[in-house]
DNA sequence: GATGAATGAGCGTTCATTCAT
DNA sequence: GATGAATGAACGCTCATTCAT
């Protein structure tokens, strides 16, 4: 029905700026300096409105977290994808990664703060999914370096823990660009990765 | 005088058993969703004696985390001032980093949960103490780096991009292994992380 | 006009179908932990409609109240109206009276419920409506009795006394019954209550 | 300890307080019309204050009633074990309830509006408990009763349904006088219940 | 007329901090 | 000095009522 698909459209319309007024109000000021009339105020709703989209601040936080990092590791996998080469994926990887720090500082910048508490049911639950979340993106890049080794284009180490270490410095390297106000953008860093990581995987040719 | 000596002794004795407490509770709750009663009821004294040692509840977590912080600064870099040359300096930093994870994993998890908010003026301090401390251990690595490079021991690359991997190697290590039950000891990675570093950044011999 | 007709009958039809489920909802959760929501989903309209029948939450409950209130009344009166004899009208009046709780327990339940409270207008003037119904009802029991003293068939005591107590025994009859989950029908306690009015208790030297 | 004993009175007095005030207001408004800090205004404490007393609103009604009730209890059946014969033990059972009532009126006007919601754990447990006691006072009436009939005063008649006769018309008796204005003390009205109770309302042909 | 999304006042409850004892 | 009872501002959430569609 017609009728009821504009419904929905504006639904969601209003549920997603709902939710990006949220992101830069909890990425200001943490989950527990925020109050809902806050929100409410910033996105032009009432109080109660909120509650007609999310059963509660805890439910409109895990979500506003959940939909920004499945659309992070989404849009990085699929540009990593569609590389050709083993180091054109590896490039992508930082590449995309560092693209979207750039574009979602203030988002980032949460977990800088952290706060996946423990006691609730639902922080808990929003906790175990950045840990399986996490997991789930070492594993694929895991598998880039198993393809790599079995191509002969990489030394064979330990291809987990090779993934853990390129996404730690991938991850550090974010970090630090947002804890200090550089001005140089990200990617000036991802040759440097690159260099030093491949060099130190890589079996001949130096 | 010896009275105010046995006074001052004393006074530290119970600040210091208040610390620790405070830190079991705040890494296992977070800081919003621990009570001063909390504390006091941990620590065997009342809620207005906590206010004798601290300002209030920003003051006691502040003062725990930076005093802990700085006694993880201060060991890893003795250990490692200590050791000879460059190779034993970067076990050393790596080895001395997960030995206090091992050793303080509640503490470091309240990292992972991170909460360091931007509203009150403590917080704020505490959040630029965190980030001061990381600059100056990077600074202290790239230190480390640029003597690497003199000696002819390291490839001339960038040193404080990479004192600033390597650190984002051990932290990321340190997470995944606090994120994951591992059963192994953390130093099990320490080798392969020097062989990647290492063979990357070493200059000739391979 | 016929379609007026129509019209009218469809509204009552409606309203009535509201005020039916209203009864069952607040007879098993109290005014204050039913919503207006609630009303409308199990009566199958919207909540704006129930604000067509209805001035509001407070109206609807006392329309509820009073109708069926009146109705029990009404029935009462009009089967003791019927019967022949003093004695007969007394068993109809415990009869026709432990009937209506028997088919409107739920409704009845209320009562002990109680909830006719003070502050808004609307429940005072509810309040009201139940003190004025019970002493017309015990003024209508007052003349059963004074027709009875009249006719020498009871002593000649104090009538409106007499039918208060008489009118007492049979609401708490009632009360028990609903209070203990007793198998028996209401109406196996008619004739211990007539035999206990009528006689009194006392075994000799009357 | 004679400074935790003067702690322990001064925190009955302060709780009885409490007790007292919030007594008044429900029985005027209502439990859901009664706000904390409307209790907390009128006994002269913050409101915080009275979380340290009670858990919660729910308890602190619940705590006002029990109480309260159980004293009634206790007070009326003191008063009849007191009573040498069992002509006397009634005349106390009536005159005591009627005088608890005349002293309490504001209390007892909470049992005209009822309100034992159905909805929270407490406030089941709270009807539970009205009910209990409502029948253990019954049992204490049929006992009476039993001994009555076991001495030859009253007629072999079923003592349960005698004592929940009897308790009904000094139940109703009192809901009379509370609903009416009547200037009269209840009292007046004893003399009529024990003779109707024990001669009956017929007057030859026994 | 019919709908149900939007509103926002109002509530119970918590807890860092103070201060009389 | 040591205590913990007292305080009250602040929060998340509910729901009767309205009104644009």
């Amino acid at each position: 029905m017609v009728r009821s698909e504009r419904k929905e459209r504006e639904f969601n319309t209003r549920r997603a700026e709902i939710l990006e007024q949220a992101e830069k109000i909890f990425a200001a000021k943490g989950f527990y300096n925020v109050t809902m009339a806050e929100i409410a105020g910033a996105s032009g709703f009432s109080i109660g409105s909120l509650y007609q989209f999310f059963r509660g601040k805890e439910h409109l936080y895990k979500t506003m977290i959940c939909e920004k990092l499945d659309l992070m590791y989404t849009e990085i996998r699929e540009e990593v994808n569609a590389a050709k080469d083993i180091t054109t994926k590896i490039a992508t990887l930082i590449d995309a990664h560092f693209r979207f720090v750039e574009k979602n500082t203030d988002f980032c910048r949460i977990f800088l703060r952290g706060e996946n508490d423990a006691l609730s049911e639902m922080m808990t639950s929003l906790r175990q999914k950045l840990i399986d979340d996490y997991f789930q993106h070492i594993t694929f890049i895991e598998n880039l370096m198993k393809s790599g080794i079995k191509k002969g284009f990489f030394r064979p180490l330990m291809p987990r823990e090779m993934a853990g270490l390129l996404f730690g410095v991938i991850r550090s390297t974010a970090i630090d660009w947002m804890l200090l106000p550089t001005k140089g953008s990200l990617n000036l860093k991802k040759d440097l990765i690159m260099e030093i990581f491949l060099q130190g995987v890589k079996k001949y040719d130096r």
